[in-house]
RNA sequence: CGGGGUAUAGCGCAGCCUGGUAGCGCAUCUGGUUUGGGACCAGAGGGUCGCAAGUUCGAAUCUUGCUGCCCCGACCA
C-alpha cells in the first residue's frame, strides 16, 4: 500500500486560520471549545458544521490512517451515496421502523429518498447484485462517508453532530465460523487503528439484542469529560497492540481472547458482582467516549433482501453479515478531550494538523527571516509539515495561537537567539523548551517525527 | 420528546423592569509609539436590536405568535 506522505508545507500569512480569541458561549465541553477556537469548524446549524482547513487536515489525517488498517486487515474501500432510496429500506421493513431521526426527504417526481443513517440496506444490494458462490468470500466491504441522523438534541460539538463522517464497513461470509473470523479481523484492526492515533481504546462488550451471543464490541477511550460511565479492568490497559506484521488471515482468536478475558464493561452492561470480585487495585471506574462498534447480525438483511450464495454443498444460503463503525468526526473531539490543557490542544503527532509552529519572532527582519526560510525549507523537504508563522503578531500572541492549535513542537527563531547561534524547540506535551543550534533542531525534530 | 434558558456589530456582553430611535470590551481599518509569552495612544468603519403582528404620538424595551440556538433529562456513532 503506498504511503502518502504530505508534503504540504503552509505559512500563516496565506492559510485561513480564524482563532477566536473568546469562547462562543454555545460551546460547553472542552473540544467543542477548542475546535471553534482553534478555527477547526464552525457550527452551521444543530449538530452540522462546515470544516475549517485546520480541522479538515485533521479529519483527513484520521482517515488516512483508518483507511490503512482496513487495507491491511483485508477490507476494500468503496463509496456509496448519502442519499438513498426508500425503496431499499422498505425490503429490509427499516423504513418504518426507524424514527424520526431518519431524515426523509422527497424528489421532484415525489419519489420518497433518504439521507442515509447507515448502509446495511444498501451493501446487501450491492452484493447481491454481483456475488453468487461462496468462493468469492469473505469479503469486507467499507465506505467513508457522511451521515445524518436527525438527533432529537445534538451536542458536544462534533461528537454528536447530527451530520457526521463514519467509516462503516460490512463483512459477508458462507457461515457464523467463518463471520467469526472476519469480526476478528475487524477487532484486531480496531485496536491497531486508535492506538495508532495515540488513544487508548479499550473493546468492552457490547448488547447483541435480539441477535445475541457474543460477538458486538464497543471500542471506548477513556477520558474525563466521557459520556458514559465505564469499569474495566486495569489490566487490559497493559495489554500489547497486536503488531503491523500480524497476519489477518491466520487465526486471531488468541489476541482477541486475550483482550477480551479482563473485565471491561459500559454502564450499560455492567456486572457489579464480577467487578467487585477484581482486586480493589484492578478496579478502574472512569468515564468513556465511543468511537467504535462491531457487531455480528448474521442474516437479518441477507434474508430479508435475498443476498444468498451458492455453497458446495448446501445449495443456496443467505450470507452472514457483520458491520463495524468507525466515527471518523467524531473520534476529533474524542482526541482533543484526551489531549488536551489549560492552553489548548495536545495533539498526538499522527493525526496533527501540522507536525512542527515554526514561529518566526520578528518577521521583516532580515536575518530572522532567512533563518526561519531556512528551517521551513529544510523541514518541510524532509516531508515534515510546518506551518509557518511568518506574521508581524506580537510574540506572545504567536505563542498562544501555537499552544492553542497544539502542533507537537514549536521552532521559534528570534533575533536575540539567532545572535548566539540558537533557536528554541518547545515540546507542546510536556512543555519542555530546548536551545539548539538550527542544525541541531532540525535534526532534533527530523528525529522525533520521522519513521 | 418533557423541563429550563437565550436571541442586541464577527465574538463576548450591557441597555429592557421604569418606552423617547443603541452602547462597552475584544476583533477589524488608519496613523503613531512599541515589539522574546494574547502591547499602548488617537481616530474610523460596522447593528432594519431573530422574524411577524399588535399596543402607542413613539417599541431593543410592553403584548401575542412563530423561529433559531443552548443547557438538564430520555435516546443514540
Amino acid at each position: 500500500m503506498p504511503r502518502f506522505v504530505e508534503r504540504v508545507c503552509m505559512r500563516l500569512t496565506r492559510f485561513f486560520l480564524p482563532i477566536l480569541k473568546e469562547t462562543p458561549k454555545e460551546a460547553e465541553i472542552v473540544s467543542h471549545r477548542m475546535m471553534l477556537r482553534a478555527g477547526m469548524v464552525r457550527q452551521q446549524s444543530a449538530g452540522i458544521y462546515s470544516w475549517l482547513p485546520l480541522g479538515l487536515r485533521v479529519l483527513r489525517k484520521i482517515e488516512r490512517i483508518v483507511e490503512e488498517e482496513q487495507a491491511r486487515a483485508g477490507a476494500v474501500q468503496l463509496l456509496m451515496p448519502t442519499i438513498q432510496s426508500a425503496d431499499l429500506w422498505r425490503e429490509s421493513g427499516r423504513y418504518d421502523a426507524y424514527g424520526k431521526e431518519m431524515l426523509r426527504i422527497t424528489d421532484r417526481h415525489d419519489r420518497d429518498m433518504l439521507y442515509g443513517p447507515t448502509n446495511e440496506e444498501m451493501i446487501t444490494d450491492i452484493f447481491r447484485g454481483y456475488v453468487r458462490s461462496y468462493k468469492d468470500l469473505p469479503l469486507n466491504l467499507y465506505h467513508i462517508q457522511w451521515k445524518f441522523r436527525d438527533e432529537v438534541r445534538p451536542r458536544f460539538g462534533v461528537m454528536r453532530g447530527r451530520e457526521f463522517l463514519m467509516k462503516d464497513g460490512y463483512s459477508f461470509d458462507v457461515d457464523k465460523e467463518a463471520a467469526r473470523h472476519a469480526y476478528n479481523r475487524m477487532f484486531v484492526s480496531y485496536l491497531r487503528t486508535f492506538a495508532r492515533m495515540g488513544l487508548k481504546a479499550v473493546p468492552m462488550k457490547a448488547d447483541t439484542g435480539p441477535i445475541g451471543g457474543d460477538m458486538s464490541h464497543e471500542f471506548i477511550i477513556l477520558a474525563e469529560t466521557g459520556e458514559s460511565e465505564v469499569f474495566l479492568d486495569k489490566a487490559i490497559l497493559g495489554l500489547e497492540i497486536p503488531s503491523q506484521d500480524t497476519d489477518f488471515f491466520s487465526d486471531l482468536t488468541p489476541i482477541v481472547d486475550a483482550w477480551t478475558a479482563p473485565y471491561a464493561a459500559t454502564d450499560e452492561m455492567h456486572d457489579a458482582a464480577a467487578f467487585e470480585a477484581l482486586g480493589p487495585d484492578q478496579r478502574v471506574s472512569a468515564r468513556g467516549i465511543e468511537v467504535g462498534h462491531i457487531f455480528y447480525f448474521g442474516t437479518k438483511y441477507s434474508e430479508a433482501m435475498g443476498a444468498k450464495v451458492a455453497t458446495a454443498d448446501a445449495g443456496d444460503v443467505p450470507v452472514h453479515m457483520g458491520s463495524y463503525g468507525i466515527g471518523v468526526s467524531r473520534l476529533l473531539g474524542a482526541l482533543i478531550e484526551a489531549n488536551h490543557d489549560a492552553e489548548g490542544i495536545i495533539w498526538p503527532a499522527a493525526v496533527a494538523p501540522f507536525h512542527v509552529g515554526l514561529v518566526n519572532l520578528k518577521s521583516g527582519d532580515e536575518e530572522t527571516d532567512k533563518a526561519c526560510e531556512d528551517l521551513y525549507d529544510r523541514l518541510t523537504a524532509a516531508g515534515v509539515e510546518v506551518l509557518y508563522d511568518d506574521t508581524d503578531n506580537r510574540a506572545g500572541a504567536k505563542f498562544a495561537t501555537m499552544d492553542l492549535i497544539g502542533l507537537p513542537y514549536q521552532l521559534v527563531a528570534g533575533p536575540r537567539g539567532l545572535k548566539n547561534g540558537v533557536v528554541e524547540v518547545k515540546t507542546r506535551a510536556t512543555g519542555e523548551k530546548e536551545e539548539l543550534s538550527p542544525d541541531a533542531a532540525v535534526n532534533k525534530l527530523l528525529a522525533a517525527l520521522t519513521r
